[in-house]
DNA sequence: GTTTTTTACTAAACAGTGTTTAGTATATTT
DNA sequence: AAATATACTAAACACTGTTTAGTAAAAAAC
């Protein structure tokens, strides 16, 4: 009985060949534009088919989204040999931004977007959010016990360090200091500098 | 000739009823449930109508947008009378996480959404945008004057609170926060704890 | 006061969207 | 060879923002 498994196969790479398309689309013009027609179109097959492999149109974006986490995730782990904990904090710090400023769609489906998250719902735990939060959290709770920043609830200490490089990149992302004429590479050196300020307030 | 007057009048009158029944639905029922067709069966015109008197339906969200700002602009002007500085900044700061999550719909349309953009773009200043930023500008200006927080570039200094503030809540409002199984009171309450321990490590 | 012109409005259509339904070939099983 | 299950799609449904063409009523011109 391998016909089952082939056909296990064959679905698995409908549903990748649609991811593929969707993403590569999505990168390139954006969610809106990316109409479950599009991705059809682009894939060869009718927009009904698409709806035999993903329930709905923000379960394909819950894929990407997915992808685009695992993309940071690697980012991050890049940093796991460095010993020093505020040295790691920083390197996590500047590469988040980095990962933003390199991938701004990907970081708006991650971040910004309500559209994905109709899934994360179904499912109640976030499990790549969480992920990197508790990656952020066990980095600043060694820079805490080692005493290398200021005492202070960790939790706390997280929330407050993720929504400074959250403020800072999606504030960018959608615009808001893009009106401010200001080139790009004067806001990315802007962004650096706060990155250091804010991490040296922390400081002991 | 006053009937010309008269006409402008109405032309106003006219352009307030369409404005205050789309605030009414955006406020009851998000920014994508509000039709045009649904603003124009409450105001009891056909939709067509509509467009005599906005542009676009982006049009019509950046009025309410403007109307947005100038809440959030009384607001702050409550501020005025406090001396101190620093405390000044607190007191900001506070009110700006409490403006966001007292009125979610606004802030995101304010600082998250993209859709009234387009009209700022065609202006190429965002008034109350640097209007609100410049309030904070000159009070950052007034504590590192004052010495009342460590020295550093101003407008990066001001670049950091902002992003600070507007990464808690806007996590807050997208949901990033919210699937954390965390209650509303306790989420308001870490974001105070936040808010407190950002402002006293800039402190001198 | 009648005719012309302008104004205010709308019905209907256009070009899209996400999604569902009913039906058809093909592949698999009996 | 017949029955069943699978993979797929054409067409429709219910929406969306927006435009066009046409119609009454109000204002201006004569």
């Amino acid at each position: 009985m391998a016909i089952k498994e082939r056909k296990e196969r064959e679905k698995q790479d409908m549903r990748n060949l649609i991811i593929e398309s969707a993403t590569q689309l999505f990168l390139k013009q954006g969610y809106d534009k990316t109409s479950i027609r599009s991705i059809a179109e682009d894939i060869e097959y009718s927009p009904a088919t698409i709806y035999l492999y993903f329930k709905d149109k923000d379960e394909i974006f819950y894929v990407i989204h997915e992808n685009a986490f695992a993309l940071l995730e690697k980012v991050f782990r890049k940093h796991d040999p460095i010993q020093d904990p505020f040295e790691k904090l920083t390197a996590i710090c500047k590469s988040y931004v980095e990962f933003a400023l390199q991938n701004p769609d990907y970081y708006d489906l991650m971040f910004i977007m309500r559209a994905p998250l109709s899934q994360i719902a179904c499912e109640d735990t976030w499990k790549e959010g969480d992920s990197a939060f508790e990656y952020l959290l066990r980095t600043i709770s060694a820079c805490v016990d080692e005493k290398k920043i200021k005492p202070g609830d960790k939790f706390v200490l997280a929330m407050t360090v993720w929504s400074f490089g959250h403020g800072l990149v999606s504030l960018y992302v959608r615009g808001r200091f893009g009106v401010m004429k200001m080139s790009e590479e004067i806001i990315s050196e802007m962004m650096d500098h706060a990155v250091d300020l804010f991490l040296s307030n922390l400081k002991t």
